[in-house]
Order: C-alpha cells, then sequence, then structure tokens
DNA sequence: TAGAACATTGACAGCGTTGTCATTTTAACT
DNA sequence: AGTTAAAATGACAACGCTGTCAATGTTCTA
C-alpha cells in the first residue's frame, strides 16, 4: 500500500541513497541510473514522504506565507501563486494570516517557525515593511522573500520583489489628465503602508511633468477601505463640489468603489461628472456601476516570482532560476468610470 | 538553540515518553507529573516538532481544506475558521484549492495524501456534494468534514456540518411578501450546487405558504457570478418589466450586486421600483449601492466547527468535544436593497 | 598500462517523535 | 502486613528519509 523510498530502491536494483539522489535532482548520477530510478518512481507511483524528509533533511520542504491584508481578492491571489509554484517543486505550504497590531506575533512566528521547520518565508505588504520582523527573522537566519511597494531603483534584488506602484500612479493620473482633467483628488489609504506613499508620489509626479500645481487640499488621508473611501469622496466634495474637482483617484478598488457609492448618494453622475479610478483590478472593480478605470496588478504571477525567488535561495545551487521578475508595474485598464472632462 | 523532548525530559526528571504523553494529553499521567512536565516544556518553551510527530505516529497532524470555489471572501473565511481551531489543537492546515473539471483530481487527491499523510480532510461546496469524491475517500479510509447545504433532518450528523439555505430563502422571501411584493423573480445559481435548488425550494415554500401561485417564467437559472446576475436581471425584467416583477432574490451576492448593476443600466430605482437581496452577507452586499439585503452565512464560525467535528472523530477518545453544532441558518439582514412595495 | 584523479554508488547512523511492551509504583483488597 | 490488580512510568525500536564518509567504477595522464 504505502511505497517508500526502500521499495523504489529495491525494483531499480540501486541504493535508497541513489533514490534519493535522483528524487532531489543531485548532480553526479548516472544518466542511465537515473532513468532506471525515476522508471521504477513512476511504475510504483511513489510519492516521497514530506515528514521524514524534513525530519531528515537540513533544509525543509515548507514554506509559510505571512500576511495581515484584508483583502480577500489580494491574499486568494499570493497563495495561489505561491502554491502553484511549491507543487511544482514539491514543497508545501503554510499559510499564516496575522495581524500586527495583535502584537505577539513575534511569539507567533517564532512557535511557527519551532513547529514546522520553514525552508523560508514570503512577506506581503504590510507586513514585509516593517523592519522590526525583518530584523527578528535576519537574526533568526530565516529565508524570506519581500514583496514590497517600490521602484526599481531599489537594492535587494536578491530577496525583494517590487511592485511599482509609483509608475502606475503615474499612469493613471497621466489617463486623466489626458482626459482634461485639471483638479484631481487622491483618496489616500493607510499611511503605514509603502504603498500609499508611491502612489501618491507617483500621482503628484505626474501632475508636475504636466505642469499642474500641487494641491494639497485635493488630499484625503484615509484607509483603504470602503467606508474610508465614501467618507474621502464626502470630504473631498463636500456640498456642492467648492473646489471644482473632476477627477478622483482612488488608493484601490475599495475606495474608488467608496467613492462612487458617495458620489451616487450626491447625485453625482459618474463618469459625466466625476471621473473615478480604482487600483489593483481587483474582482470588484468589475463589479460596481460603472466599472471601475484601474491599475491591474498580477498578484498571482507577483507571488509566484516571490516563491521562484525564495527557492533560490534555499535551493541554492540546485536551482539557478534565472527568469524571475523582481519588479512589477501594474498596468492601467480603462473601463467606464473615468471620461473626458464636460467642464 | 532547538530544544526537543529530551530537554524537557531532562529538566523534568522523567522519561521521554512520559513528556509525550502530557503533550499528547494522554490519561494515566499523575497530575503532579504533568505539572512538573508542563513546567519544563514552559520553561523551555518547548515546541514538538511536527514533522517527527508524523513521522512517528499513527496519526498525523495536518489536516487539510479542500475547495473550488471561486468566492474569495468564502474561502478566505473558511481558511480562517479551520485555521483557529488547527491553531489551538497543534494541527496544522495545508490548503488545496482545486478545480473539479480539471478530472485529474483525484490523482491529485491521492499525492496530497501520500506526500503529508492527512488527519482529515475538510470539505466545502461544491466539492463536498460530490459522490465520487466520497466514495474515492471513504475507499482510501480519509477520514473527512463535509461542509454542505441542506436540513437538518438530514443523517450523517457526525460527519457533515449543514448550511440551512433552505430555511435562510424562506426567511428572506416571506420578508419580500411581507414588504407587499406579490411577483418575485429568482436568479438561480448554478445547478450542479446544493445550495442553489435549497434556495430555491425555501423561496418557492414561502410563496407557497402565502398562497402565492408559483410561476416558472419568474426562475432564471444562471451561474453564482455577477455576469450571471446580469444577464438574468436583463432576461426577466425585459424591455419594460412585462412580468411586473417587483421584487429580485439573488442566488448570492454577487448575483445581486450584477442585478443592481442592470437594474442601473435600465434605469430602475433601487428600491422604490424594485426589491434586490442577496445570499451570503459577503463584505461586497455592503459595498453595493444601495447596500444588500442579504441573509448572513457565518462561514468562519462554520468552518471552525467543520474542524471541531473533524478532531473529534480523528483523535477519538480524547477529545470529545460536545459543543459542535451541526447545522447553521443564515439569518437575514435587512438593509437597503429592499422596501415596501410602491404599486 | 599503471597510477592518479574524479565520478558514481552504497552502508549506516541519526533526525525528534510515538508505539510497544516491560518494569516499577501505587492503590485496593484480604 | 501480604498479596494482587491497576496505574504510572521507562527502555528501546521504529517511522522514512538525508548526511557523512567510505567503497567502488571510470576516465585520464604519462
Amino acid at each position: 500500500m504505502k511505497v517508500t523510498i526502500n521499495d523504489v530502491a529495491k525494483l531499480a536494483g540501486v541504493s535508497m541513497k541513489t533514490v534519493s539522489r535522483v528524487i532531489n535532482k543531485e548532480p553526479s548520477v548516472r544518466k542511465k541510473t537515473y532513468d532506471i530510478v525515476m522508471d521504477a518512481v513512476n511504475t510504483l507511483n511513489y510519492q516521497p514522504n514530506l515528514a521524514a524528509r524534513n525530519l531528515a533533511g537540513t533544509s525543509s520542504f515548507t514554506v509559510g506565507l505571512v500576511y495581515d491584508n484584508p483583502n480577500a481578492y489580494y491574499v486568494i491571489d499570493m497563495q495561489n501563486g505561491v502554491l502553484s509554484r511549491c507543487k511544482e517543486e514539491g514543497y508545501e505550504l503554510v499559510i499564516h494570516p496575522c495581524n500586527y497590531l495583535d502584537g505577539n506575533m513575534e511569539e507567533d512566528f517564532k512557535t511557527m517557525i519551532k513547529r514546522s521547520r520553514l525552508a523560508g518565508l514570503v512577506l506581503t505588504p504590510p507586513l514585509s515593511e516593517q523592519n522590526s520582523i525583518i530584523e527578528m527573522l535576519d537574526e533568526m537566519g530565516i529565508h524570506y522573500v519581500r514583496v514590497l511597494s517600490g521602484r526599481p531603483t531599489e537594492e535587494n534584488q536578491d530577496t525583494c520583489i517590487y511592485v511599482n506602484d509609483y509608475a502606475a500612479a503615474y499612469e493613471i493620473t497621466a489617463h486623466l489628465l489626458s482626459l482634461g482633467h485639471k483638479n484631481i483628488g487622491f483618496l489616500c489609504g493607510d499611511k503605514e503602508h509603502k504603498s500609499t506613499t508611491e502612489r501618491l508620489e507617483g500621482y503628484q509626479a505626474a501632475l508636475k511633468d504636466h505642469s499642474i500645481p500641487l494641491n494639497d487640499e485635493l488630499i484625503y488621508e484615509g484607509q483603504y477601505s470602503f467606508e474610508s473611501g465614501v467618507e474621502g469622496a464626502k470630504a473631498l466634495l463636500g456640498e456642492s463640489n467648492p473646489k471644482n474637482i473632476t477627477a478622483l483617484l482612488g488608493g484601490n478598488d475599495e475606495m474608488a468603489a467608496g467613492a462612487l457609492f458617495a458620489s451616487r448618494l450626491m447625485g453625482i453622475e459618474i463618469p459625466q461628472q466625476l471621473s473615478i479610478t480604482g487600483f489593483e483590478d481587483s474582482p470588484f472593480s468589475r463589479q460596481t456601476w460603472p466599472k471601475l478605470t484601474t491599475a491591474h496588478q498580477a498578484n498571482d504571477v507577483i507571488s509566484q516570482h516571490a516563491a521562484r525567488l525564495l527557492f533560490r535561495k534555499t535551493r541554492g545551487a540546485r536551482n539557478q532560476d534565472k527568469d524571475i521578475i523582481t519588479t512589477f508595474t501594474p498596468s492601467l485598464v480603462v473601463r467606464e468610470s473615468s471620461g473626458p472632462t464636460t467642464a
């Protein structure tokens, strides 16, 4: 019933250790031996036991995915990306949702790591930006890869995956400018998120490049939530839109959806009277009315590359994956929530 | 650095095996011994190694969560519920998204089970309804708990958690009837989902109990998606609402959101001209305009109980959790998308 | 063609637990 | 107190794999 490495060895007529070498793709196994062993593996349908591997080996076959992000779509995409890579490489994934504000996170981490010695961790924002965590991991000697909001100039190319929110925000803003908008509001997300400042700076850079003076009164500081989007739109548009805003950049899709909601309450027509854009292209940017113009962020692809980067580190010489992309720029998706100024 | 069961044993002055007994909560350990050992465990901050436990023991400490559901909110909730329980019991969770249509699922399952011998599986709909899968698992002797749409009368109370969609649909329909609606449309979800027929039957039962004749023309057969909700609303309301429908029951929140979207396109005011209701109370039922009246389904609680049920089976006598709820009925949440008939 | 250098393979211990079974301690009887 | 049954503990071999290091094959050099 249960087939072990010994069964394979017997069938192939080699030692246990040679089978081990084959399934671990170690070098210095003769091609012929390799084939014989693989045949045996296939006919017996052998699957190496993870627990035994983790116990016996110095490196482990489980990776952790850590997140503190309320966005279900984001999390699922990240999971699926990492998972698909894990499957290919024969790794197991342990997911670790957490709440940074909880405080006892450090303990939590240590427990997780002790219980199942991990090959490494994929950290997603905003946790990936927390220096205290990074230091802790460095101290503990845990491998990790961080997914971060940032621009290609940054260093740490071997341990970070960057999402260029700056460029994406620039592109969205440029899109609105090209439609004739001049007074563009910005609904800022959580200040603790690096993505917030990146997006804000991209927006400002675009304005500057088009010789539009910056105006702090057009910026609402909120959180990445629907409710905050509602509040932000109300705050910026006020009673009768005194600032004469014709376009609103949402910090993310949820805020944009909130702004859409608020506009509706205020009787503002979208996009005739006001353009609204999102960020991330999560499924519900297609489920609002009208559908949101936004910046598409391929989270599953991003997390796949994060996993690949991690494996490159953990597997060392055995894996020299050269095609890893370390910088991603979300790309503009124009839908119905943005249009030319009518003013 | 790394503390093992031996370190604990030494410090406590007992044998390795006794420590093992304590951490496994086996009976026949003297209270005094137990305390001494626990003290040692705590001072050393000992965490049993999962790989070793899985390898040595007959039962394993990993459970799997299997799902084939496109709804991110649902999946996250299920994960978190199971996960929270796993943490308490010292189990590890392996998530297993899959695509039933892929075909090679059986192989996929077997691989997963071989690689990390599992204590058991939590199956969520629609997979949990697939007899072929259940039979396979029975054959393989794998423990599992199914989360299913169904009514309390069903058997298998020790292996299934029921979500009473029938009652919930009944309640929503009754709500609409009480508001004066008579021509109530129904946007049917995927026919393969048990929840679809349960919800449909609940709707029909409510109508019958209020002496409203059933009319198949008011039922649209679609899928549980936003797009399908759009199509369904268009199909039922047609050019000028010839069937004189005043309320629309969405098969789930997404369909309801789609119907909302379509109504907007057709210039129909919600809820003044048309009431629309959802199902599940996923976050975005609060992010539509107007917010959706829906049936709240506590997925995290449901999955927690599923996990508890599973542990009761796998741990046998060691765990006699008596407070497991096996039937959940989603409860009506009235928001702004439903209102009295104006006709 | 001998000998060195290198490539390939194998024997065996050990990873940190739990299961089995033997041993010791305690409790419960006469 | 002496016996017996029951409860509590311990010794030690697994579990299925990988790391180490020694043993064997193979190729190259002179």
